[in-house]
DNA sequence: CGCTAATGTGAGTAATTGCTCACATTCAAC
DNA sequence: GTTGAATGTGAGCAATTACTCACATTAGCG
């Protein structure tokens, strides 16, 4: 951010500038998306525009910001419930959790993951995946005694990342041909079966 | 495309153009890429692109069409081999069948995956997808007695985007922090922990 | 009020884009 | 060789982009 709003108008300038990003995201899309038709949607001027923000990328980056900080508490609320539950119950409720919060802005949220390597996008791909990750290290340490695993990276690598995006490819569907109920019970069982069964069987070879 | 090549002249044009299109994706990545420099990289004016091409996202389909036969003819032959396989090692094979060819231009395809949702792009992972599916609804059909399903979509579904997936995500990252025999085990334990274990746990439940 | 800093304006610039079209060259069949 | 179709050229147009800057307005404070 260029300047920082000292006064309460230029603060509602700022807010208005970054709602109105995620309006034309919604619209336009993120590629068509410009900074002259941030502007105008937020009835501001091109040069009010630039006065706080960079450009189309620091805009966007504000944005993404504010969204992964809803996530990331949602995350952090159903972590703290679940953490004593079994495997399969609490990879259901962290994924239903995360997509109550989707569930707000559905377009917006599918707009900005279709485009989730765009510089921006991806620095709070990569913040979620960390922090996802760290929940997950939490969940095995405290089910150490049951689960043993040698090398946790890949490990988390692979459930982190085989969960959010058959989600989010699921939710850029036109037509999916099953529920998503279907969908949160398959990756459910997936990964309890992956950290039930292959792991601790891999621990014990 | 607009004009089919009738001479052999014109047949090079074209696969120097989609040639190019590969080379200019690679150097610049592929928003930047454009019609103008396409053209002048394969020594051809920007009249004669607009000749064979409607555009940029002509080329890209074209350029992909190409890559993804490569792809289709590898997952064929190794499924081929493996159809008899346990879970397992049906995975590995075939995840490092595809990795053979992706390792032959890794840039190249790694920044056509950071785009998937590019139209083109995703049409053409629309098929690799739904071709995918269709070799592991063989191999559940050739082991129905052990492996009973009821709904086979979103399993197959989540099978295929699960490991997809997070192969693009790991050969896009710059430090890993883990090789890639360690990711392709991990997915293989998964995917196999989830048919093995879990469907036939479900289908008898 | 009067004064300064903060805030706001939008026409305009420079750069880039996709793409066309009038024209030049080459090929292949006769 | 002649002829017509196929192929090739690239200057240049129209549209769009990010972004600037000289200037206007407003807020806050004595």
């Amino acid at each position: 951010m260029r300047k920082k709003p000292r006064q309460a108008r230029a603060q509602r300038r700022v807010d208005d500038l970054i709602e109105a990003t995620a309006l034309e995201i919604v619209d336009r899309g993120l590629v068509e998306t410009t900074t002259n038709h941030i502007a105008e949607r937020a009835g501001v001027s091109i040069g009010s525009l630039y006065q706080y923000f960079e450009g189309k990328s620091d805009l966007i980056i504000a944005l993404i910001e504010r969204m992964s900080a809803q996530i990331l508490d949602a995350v952090d609320e159903a972590a703290a419930d679940v953490l004593a539950a079994d495997t399969r119950m609490a990879v259901e409720r962290m994924l239903e959790a995360t997509l109550v919060v989707v569930d707000r802005r559905p377009a917006l949220y599918l707009e900005l993951m279709r485009h989730w390597q765009t510089t921006g996008v991806l620095t709070v791909i990569e913040a979620l995946e960390d922090h996802t990750m760290e929940v997950c290290r939490r969940y095995v340490l405290r089910h150490h005694e049951r689960l043993q695993i040698e090398d946790l990276r890949p490990v988390l690598f692979v459930i982190v990342n085989a969960t959010l995006f058959p989600l989010m490819r699921y939710l850029g569907l036109a037509n999916p041909g099953f529920g998503r109920d279907a969908l949160i019970a398959s990756l459910s069982d997936m990964i309890a079966g992956y950290v039930d069964t292959s792991l601790v069987r891999s621990a014990q070879g």
